[in-house]
DNA sequence: CAATTTTGTGAAAACGTTTGCATTCTCCTT
DNA sequence: AAGGAGAATGCAAACGTTTTCACAAAATTG
């Protein structure tokens, strides 16, 4: 199957057919108020013709905006993450942006190529949800320096970063928690987090420390663990909490792949759950509410993350045109708790 | 925060401060053989001071090539879907090659639109899960035309179309669940299907007609419904087929979402799965893992989807350097049943 | 040592679009 | 009728890179 790739028409080519300049066909084609009615109406009939579709490189290089957002996130299809992004795809569309989509799969290697890539691509701006292990921010300068947008959400920096954050209320949701694990009447309550290096689990951390605290429950540092909150990670730790009487009697895990892991665990020992432990997972995975017994979680709301997300980046991008540059800010996003089975004494 | 945007600085600003021309510190650049290693040396000095980076819209229009990829799917919030965005994502990189992800919302009017700003932006390829109502695929002509490499996958053109096709292997598919319900002792086998008019159904559907003729059981079409495979539409189906005895004591779902809704009605109605109702659903959703009973379902191998549909994408691209067009091919993906509690007696 | 090849570099054009400024033409105004 | 205003368009430069062609200098050859 030969095809002869016909080549692609540019303006000159409109031009040439209607004996008239460039400039007039680009001025036509952008509904320039000097150029009259007719001659709009032969361009637009003409371009229709030969087929013609505007050259957005050429455009971009000329005008230097390129209508492009690109976003960096660990993994996409990470439920939280994949619903994030949809989100944004489908906001950025209606403000006629693109968007590029990369993932560092939590490597920091990886990260600092992707910001460079896309700084090469001249992106309008960027927004980045970073690795687990990211603690030096220092390939995304390049944007600070040049003035182009940048969004950091989710996992954020920890240290001071000049750009605009979009968090999620982590310490409330440690909170929140810790609170009713303390209500539903545990006394020996465990807990599982990520590694501090990430901005996610010091919120948590620390609010869920402050809820047992409040509860007159102190938070028992033995039963608190630390690491990649993958499933077979959460497995050992769970060997190491059950090979001690008494057992923890309630267990907030971090993420809901390890709360899932903990339903597992339970099965095989046969710990009833709610009745011997109660369990509370983060994030409102899809998987949690489908288990049984279905798992209480803290939602974190994705679709208003992504609001937030290209709100922020809205206002960076408008205030950009008018070369204004905002202060730093912080916006922080709303969670909730999901009270199911998991908690529930019948 | 005032920020005085440093300018970008370009191979110009490299090539007046070594007393050289634009021309050589491109070649440096590129690491071209002519250049003599002491040049190589002091322009990539020079460039690192400078922070230089290379401005991809001027090199891009110059060469015509992007080493951009697009991609259309319909939600990228599907599981499935979310896990071939990764896997394409992670290869492409590999190759240096960007992502721009757009999501149609199921929507055919968007689909044409995104097809136009993927052109727009001369994207060097384009992969397409197409949504569930695209009957008509002209918008895709474009891409054909001006020999851009093209690439259907999943959801695929159902008339022959000059691009590339990778498809599960439906028929296989639809033919496993048929088989696998008729060799566990059902006789009255009911299906819920999606719209024909996507290419998904029709395969899986003749292959499960086709392994209910192959153990002599009549495919009862009064117990076979096509819809939106969504959870409400689920139910009110379902309503229907537990109205009249005798219930059917099978179900195949053309997704896992219809079979998490199966359960939800058996719970709600007393029905016992698998012993009264075996249930067999479609994508190996990781919710149809963690629930109670568990699903049998067929996996789709999203991520050997993700490496078939860029080793197409990878030989148009080579091809297209030679400008040698290759014949559509149509690759097959492998599926495979999962045999879970929901067909399982125990 | 002259002739030839090789090596390294530069000048300029090109990619397709946009835009500041200049220009033409028409239509008023006094 | 001269001058001015306004409308519609054209000219040419610019965006930053790559590449063809040409050319000088250096190295090789006989």
């Amino acid at each position: 199957m030969k095809k002869n790739k016909k080549p692609e028409s540019t303006i000159v080519d409109i031009a040439r057919e209607l004996g008239i300049s460039a400039a007039t066909v680009s001025r036509a084609l952008n509904d320039h108020p000097k150029i009259s009615k007719r001659t709009k109406e032969r361009v637009s009939q003409k371009a229709l013709e030969l087929g013609y579709r505007r050259n957005q490189l050429a455009s971009s290089l000329r005008n230097s905006r390129t209508f492009t957002v690109g976003m960096i996130v660990p993994r996409i299809s990470m439920f939280f993450h994949a619903e994030v992004i949809s989100g944004v795809q489908n906001l950025l569309h209606r403000k006629g942006y693109n968007l590029i989509i990369c993932q560092s799969n939590d490597s920091d290697e990886i990260e600092k190529e992707l910001a460079a890539t896309l700084y090469s691509s001249r992106v309008d701006g960027v927004l980045v949800a970073s690795t687990l292990y990211t603690t030096d921010y220092s390939h995304f300068d390049v944007f600070v320096e040049k003035g182009i947008p940048l969004v950091f959400y989710d996992r954020v920096p920890v240290d001071p970063y000049p750009a605009q954050l979009v968090e999620g209320d982590e310490y409330r949701g440690g909170y929140l928690a810790g609170e009713h694990l303390a209500q539903m009447g545990c006394t020996r309550i465990a807990a599982i987090f990520g590694l501090l290096s990430c901005s996610l689990y010091r919120g948590r951390l620390k609010g869920f420390k402050d809820a047992l605290t409040a509860y007159k429950l102190e938070a028992d540092e033995s039963r608190i663990y630390f690491h990649e909150l993958t499933h077979e990670n959460a497995l050992k730790t769970l060997e190491i909490l059950f090979s001690t009487k008494p057992y923890p009697d309630g267990l907030f895990t971090a993420n809901d792949t390890s709360a899932l892991a903990m339903l597992d665990f339970a099965r095989q020992r046969g710990i009833r759950i709610p009745e011997d432990l109660k369990l509370v997972g983060y994030s409102n995975d899809p998987r949690a509410a489908s288990v049984t017994p279905s798992i209480t979680t803290i939602d974190q709301f994705p679709g208003e993350v992504a609001i937030q997300v290209v709100d922020a980046l809205g206002r960076l991008l408008e205030n950009r045109t008018k070369s204004i540059l905002e202060e730093p800010r912080t916006v922080v996003t709303p969670v909730a708790l999901i009270k199911r089975q998991s908690t529930n004494p019948q």
